[in-house]
DNA sequence: CGACCGATCGTCT
DNA sequence: GACGATCGGTCGA
C-alpha cells in the first residue's frame, strides 16, 4: 500500500533513511508502472548538516523544496548529468531528506533496459537509478502521495542486522560531519564498493 | 583490480 | 567563474 503524508512529516531523515529502505518506489509511465525496491539511502539532517544543501540555513530557488511539507520529491541536477532523486521528509521549515542511492529493479524492467542497454550498473547508484525509473527534473516537487510517483509498502520487514551504516558518498566537503554513519544499506543487496 | 579523468550544465557568488 | 550528494571509460600494475 501506499505511503501516506504522515509517514513522511512524523519522521525525521534519520529514521526514514531506515524505515525507507525495502519500501517499493514506484513511477507511472506511458508503459504501466516502472518501480525498484530501495536498497540504499542517505540522510541529510537539517541545516546542522554540513553536507545538506540546506547546511546553516542556505534558502535558495533550488533547495526550497527541502523546506517544504515531508512527502515531496526533491529533485535536482548533479555534476551537470545526473538527476539524484530525495525524499524530503520532517515538517514544514525542517530541511530533511533521504536521499535513494540504489534500487532494485522490480516492475518495467524491459523499459529500463531500454533506457540504459549496459544494464550491468543499471541501479547501481544515486544518477543511474533515476535514468533507469525515468526520473528527471520533471519530478522536482512532486506530491509522494499523488499519482505520479510514490513508494508502496510491500511488507518487507528488515532486522537490525540487515542493515549496514557507515559514511556518505561523496561529502568530503562537509569536514566532520562528512563521517557520520548516515548512509544505509540492505545488506543482502548486490555488494558496492564502499 | 585501483587511480585517474573527462563529461556537462544549473545554480550560486 | 567555479563547483558539485556522479558515472563510466581508460590506463597502468
Amino acid at each position: 500500500m501506499k505511503l501516506t503524508r504522515g509517514f513522511y512529516t512524523d519522521q525525521n531523515a534519520l529514521s526514514a533513511s531506515r524505515s525507507l529502505l525495502g519500501k517499493l518506489l514506484v513511477l507511472r509511465s506511458s508503459m504501466g508502472r516502472v518501480s525498484g525496491i530501495n536498497t540504499e539511502t542517505e540522510a541529510y539532517c537539517g541545516m546542522e548538516d554540513r553536507a545538506s544543501h540546506a547546511f546553516g540555513g542556505k534558502r535558495t530557488p533550488r533547495n526550497s523544496i527541502m523546506y517544504g511539507k515531508g512527502g515531496t520529491a526533491y529533485v535536482y541536477l548533479c555534476y551537470g548529468i545526473h538527476h539524484l532523486f530525495n525524499v524530503v521528509v520532517h515538517h514544514v521549515d525542517v530541511p530533511h531528506a533521504v536521499l535513494v542511492r540504489a534500487i532494485q529493479p522490480m516492475e518495467g524492467i524491459q523499459e529500463m533496459l531500454e533506457r540504459r542497454p549496459n544494464a550491468r550498473t543499471s541501479t547501481g547508484g544515486p544518477g543511474t537509478l533515476t535514468q533507469a525509473l525515468g526520473i528527471g527534473s520533471v519530478h522536482n516537487g512532486a506530491d509522494l502521495t499523488a499519482d505520479r510517483i510514490w513508494i508502496e509498502d510491500i511488507g518487507v520487514k528488515l532486522k537490525r542486522n540487515e542493515v549496514i551504516t557507515g559514511p556518505r558518498i561523496g561529502v568530503e566537503y562537509a569536514g566532520v560531519d562528512a563521517l557520520l554513519p548516515y548512509r544505509f544499506r540492505i545488506a543482502t543487496s548486490r555488494a558496492i564498493p564502499t
